[in-house]
RNA sequence: GGGCGGUUAGCUCAGUUGGUUAGAGCGUUGCGUUGACAUCGCAAAGGUCGAUGGUUCGAGUCCAUUAUCGCCCACCA
């Protein structure tokens, strides 16, 4: 391999799909240790991952990239380090979001609705769609890297996972944890099917309060079938508050506070509703403030919780006002047919006209909306099947408060258990067609017969004439089985017995409740374990300026378009640096772009690296010896080594503690600040050496690489790419994926031991930070005094006990500063000053920069004097710190370190005191 | 009403057992391009770490109070 083949930029467009299509067809994504394998070891460690299941019938948004990126990472990095690792994927059904898009779409193209095309045509038609689109996104999911083992895709609709789905309900009915009745629930008009409490959004908006009078009914009367207009226009009143004056039609009740002096004496007695003449009582309850609106609650108990509960309390009717469509029914007298708002204009004129109206007035209180529709939601009375929640909400609670789930990271815990402990029964029919069928059948005389199979007849009373619940399962009853259900439950499969337990569950905060949770307690009533020990939750992901990403808003971070413009490394790099667990993160195309830079930078080096090992001729090995006799490192190869010890062992811990994005970053600033503009640098000087070539040339290569590995789960195709490169250059490699051993157990296997690392590391480390100090202050002259980087430039340096040091570093320091080699002298002391010279000062170093005819003495004399005073600042506080209680309670490395500084700071002050006079 | 999170450079954000000159990307300013990379290099400017008080030899980091923005949960008509 010659340069000249590799082009100066990095190709991401035709590499990506070279690359993924070699992982996959390679088998790089099975585990490799599957139990179908003839050589399967049932002890080998496993890491699994079941994928957060996307829509079938979705488009890649930005939350899937996040997500892939943070799995795949987590995927990737087991992987590495030998687990037996299997990433399952799979897509939702999704129940209402794809039912209402195949109906828009057939009503777009056929003109005919969900109802005329009928339940089994429409249900085919939605397999179709699914057939059709459901690839787009699992290809997408593919584009973005992830190693996911697609032989074992699966369907929340599939077989299989029906099997499980009728396993999982039927065994909830048969310990009677499932039941039907009619309750009062959330229901969408707009989707005409119940939702759960989770699937409501409150939210406050502007509204009106009406006040008006519940007329009492006049003592002497005991009916109101003759009371006059009259009669009832003297009568007394009570005032009432609402903000839905349509509801009156469906009063049961007035309440007032047991307490309340103003409506005492009204308790027990009779209230007439307005315009439809029924008689209600008075109630008391302490449920009624006294404080709020006129003291007085109409109690509606069809349509409002808090009131269905106070009419449970008081055995009072129940009347349904509205239907399906949110329309009043025939309990609404003559409003029936009307809508609810309309009706509330109509009612509220008439009760006007009736003098019943008090006044009205402004009013923000909080609205319940569809999370799915928008449109306002109906609480209603219906028949719906739930699930008795408590004893499953009980196992699940313990397990995290046990610590057999640890969430990350744990604030979200405490949210967790404020859930758990306030959870109420799960609605879980839905009166959609595209779901699970409820496993419930009915014959002619109401028997229920709840089945795992399909049944032929009645189980109570063996008729034939079955028919089956039209309702269908809340997509989340499916998806809260997905951990084992994929893996083939309620069989015991091998999978099943091998990848399960799962270990992490990953994905967004927002559906801690409505996924998470509920898989927490599918999985411990199901197979009495958890199904994951660690949930990983991630931000959400938000625009470049932190506003939440919406369609109207029209800032829509569309993360196709960013792996076009920059690459899916850059996308993936972008979502998981500068990002910490739980908290929003913002991505936009300037971030994109400057990973995608280093991308590029990345294959540079690359580029440098393979070049230089093709260019020798001796073979570059990872068992050569002089590679690991550090005796014959420079001071450059020990401080890359060591430098590289720290990041492995840095990104090690962060990656324990879930700390990804400081993973990555770390790994950023090796590659980018000390391996390319230090470590590159000074290897194009160590190689104009033969003797230092070898070396220079291995160490390059072996750091390139294990910088290449540890990168590779964060930017998995550009690492591969260049690790394929420069394998091939080493002509040693029969492995055809980067996806080998993680470099911890490469560091330790290749350091030879008899050298105690921390002090090797710390003076190495210590002697070539003072040569960096020296190119950098030179470097800053030099730009003070606008001398062009290609202009060499003479000095003189006084090294005084670093005299050994700055001679073996000499043309190190030369070849980085620009000095002129055959014009540098180094000293251990200068016997006089040269003339016409800036001084710089670097610790016990004095380096003296002839610079003829461009030194102003002044403008020296007070940069020096500047510089003197910021020294003497140092060591002025240096003393203070150092005198007071530090130096007896802070650890010894902490104060020494602070000595040495100090020292430094002293022999560079004195030095500066010196040049001025 | 309850709970949680943010507040650090012009902008967007890192900074996890408290360790002493607080970092990055982008932006800004100056210089620079045959020699891995202009998708680049060198250098510079820019911060009372929301406020107050406390603990400590030492606080961006721990505690208390407070301001402000945001999120989640919750049945006041």
């Amino acid at each position: 391999m010659t340069k000249q083949e590799l082009p100066k930029t990095y190709d991401f467009k035709s590499t990506e799909p070279r690359i993924y299509a070699m992982w996959e067809t390679g088998g790089f994504f099975k585990p490799h240790n599957d139990p179908s394998n003839a050589d399967f070891d049932p002890n080998i460690e496993t890491f699994v991952i079941a994928i957060p299941p996307p829509n079938v019938t979705g488009e890649l948004h930005i939350g899937h990239s996040m997500f892939v990126s943070v799995e795949d990472l987590m995927v990737r990095y087991h992987r590495m380090k030998g687990y037996s690792t299997l990433w399952i994927p799979g897509s939702d059904h999704a129940g209402i979001a794809t039912q209402l898009m195949v109906e828009r779409d057939i009503l777009k193209n056929e003109e005919v609705t969900r109802e005329e095309m009928g339940r089994e045509k429409f249900i085919e038609r939605t397999w179709e769609w699914k057939r059709k689109y459901g690839g787009i996104i699992t290809n997408q999911i593919r584009r973005l890297g992830a190693s996911c083992d697609w032989s074992r895709e699966r369907f929340t609709l599939d077989d299989g996972l029906s099997r499980a789905v009728r396993e999982a309900f039927v065994r909830l009915y048969e310990k009677g944890l499932i039941y039907r009745g009619p309750r009062l629930i959330n229901w969408s008009p707009g989707l005409k099917t119940a939702v759960s409490d989770l699937e409501v959004e409150y939210e406050e908006e502007d509204a009106t309060m009406y006040y008006f009078k519940y007329k009492l009914k006049p003592e002497s009367r005991s009916s109101t079938s003759g009371i006059s207009e009259a009669e009832l226009r003297d009568s007394e009143y009570i005032p009432v508050a609402t903000i839905r004056p349509e509801t009156i039609l469906g009063d049961t009740a007035v309440a007032v506070h047991p307490e309340d002096e103003r409506y005492k004496r009204f308790i027990g007695k009779t209230v007439i509703v307005p315009i439809l003449g029924r008689e209600i009582p008075v109630i008391a309850d302490e449920y009624v403030s006294m404080e709020f609106g006129t003291g007085a609650l109409k109690i509606t108990p069809g349509h409002d919780p808090n009131d269905y509960d106070i009419a449970h309390r008081h055995n009072l009717p129940i009347i349904s006002v509205l239907d399906r469509e949110a329309k009043v029914n025939e309990n609404g007298g003559k409003y029936q047919g009307q809508d609810r708002f309309e009706a509330r204009k109509n009612m509220w004129a008439d009760m006007k006209e009736a003098g019943l109206v008090i006044k009205t007035e402004p009013y923000r209180t909080t609205i319940p909306r569809s999370q799915r529709g928008g449109e306002i939601v109906e609480p209603m009375i219906s028949e719906q099947w739930f699930v008795t929640i408590e004893p499953l909400a009980k196992q699940a609670l313990e397990a995290v408060k046990d610590g057999r789930i640890k969430i990350v990271p744990e604030r979200f815990e405490k949210t967790y258990y404020n859930w758990m402990e306030n959870i109420k029964d799960w609605c879980i029919s839905r009166q959609l067609w595209w779901g699970h069928r409820i496993p419930v059948w009915y014959c002619p005389d109401g028997h229920m017969t709840v089945t795992r199979e399909d049944p032929s007849e009645c189980a109570h009373c063996g008729s034939i004439e079955l028919i089956q619940d039209e309702d269908v399962l809340d997509t989340w009853f499916s998806s809260g089985l997905w951990p084992f259900s994929t893996l083939g439950w309620p069989e015991e499969t091998p999978d099943l017995k091998y990848f399960y337990p799962t270990s992490y569950l990953e994905t967004g905060y927002d559906i801690l409740f409505f996924w998470v949770a509920r898989m927490i307690m599918m999985g411990m009533e199901f197979t009495n374990e958890v199904p994951f020990h660690t949930v990983y939750l991630h931000g959400l992901v938000r625009d470049e300026i932190g506003r939440k990403i919406s369609k109207t808003l029209g800032n829509v971070v569309d993360p196709l378009l960013l792996m076009d413009e920059y690459g899916t490394d850059a996308l993936r790099f972008t979502m998981l640096v500068g990002s910490t667990p739980g908290n929003d993160t913002n991505v936009g195309p300037k971030k994109t772009e400057s990973n995608r830079n280093f991308a590029n930078k990345l294959w540079n080096v690359g580029r440098f690296v393979i070049n230089a090992v093709s260019s020798t001729t001796f073979q570059v090995s990872g068992t050569d010896d002089r590679l690991l006799n550090t005796d014959n490192w420079t001071l450059a190869d020990s401080w890359i080594w060591a430098k590289m010890q720290q990041l492995v062992r840095d990104v090690e811990r962060h990656f324990q503690n879930f700390q990804y994005g400081q993973a990555g970053q770390q790994i950023y600033d090796f590659l980018w600040n000390d391996f390319a503009d230090w470590y590159v640098e000074i290897a194009k000087e160590q190689m104009k050496n033969d003797e230092a070539t070898k070396q220079t040339v291995a160490t390059l290569a072996r750091v390139f690489d294990m910088s290449l590995r540890l990168l590779h789960p964060f930017t998995p195709f550009v690492t591969e790419e260049i690790w394929g490169h420069l394998h091939n250059a080493l002509r040693e490699s029969q492995i055809s994926s980067i996806a080998q051993d993680w470099p911890e157990a490469l560091i330790v296997a290749k350091f030879p031991e008899p050298r105690e690392p921390e002090d090797w590391e710390e003076t190495r480390t210590a002697d070539f930070e003072l040569i960096q100090e020296i190119v950098r202050s030179i470097r800053n002259l030099r730009s003070e005094k606008g001398l062009a980087p290609s202009k060499k430039i003479a000095a003189s340096i006084s090294a005084g006990a670093k005299l050994d040091l700055l001679t073996s570093q000499s043309s190190v320091f030369a070849w980085l500063a620009g000095l002129d080699f055959s014009q540098l002298s180094i000293l251990e002391s200068l016997s006089d000053k040269p003339k016409d010279s800036a001084t710089l000062v670097v610790g016990s170093v004095e380096i003296h920069i002839p610079l003829a005819g461009m030194v102003d003495l002044a403008e020296e004399k007070a940069r020096l004097e500047k510089e003197l005073k910021e020294a003497e600042s140092h060591i002025e506080r240096l003393e203070k710190l150092l005198s007071s209680d530090f130096a007896n309670k802070a650890p010894a490395a902490v104060v020494q370190k602070e000595r040495d500084k100090l020292a430094g700071y002293k022999e560079t002050a004195e030095k500066l005191k010196a040049q001025l006079g």
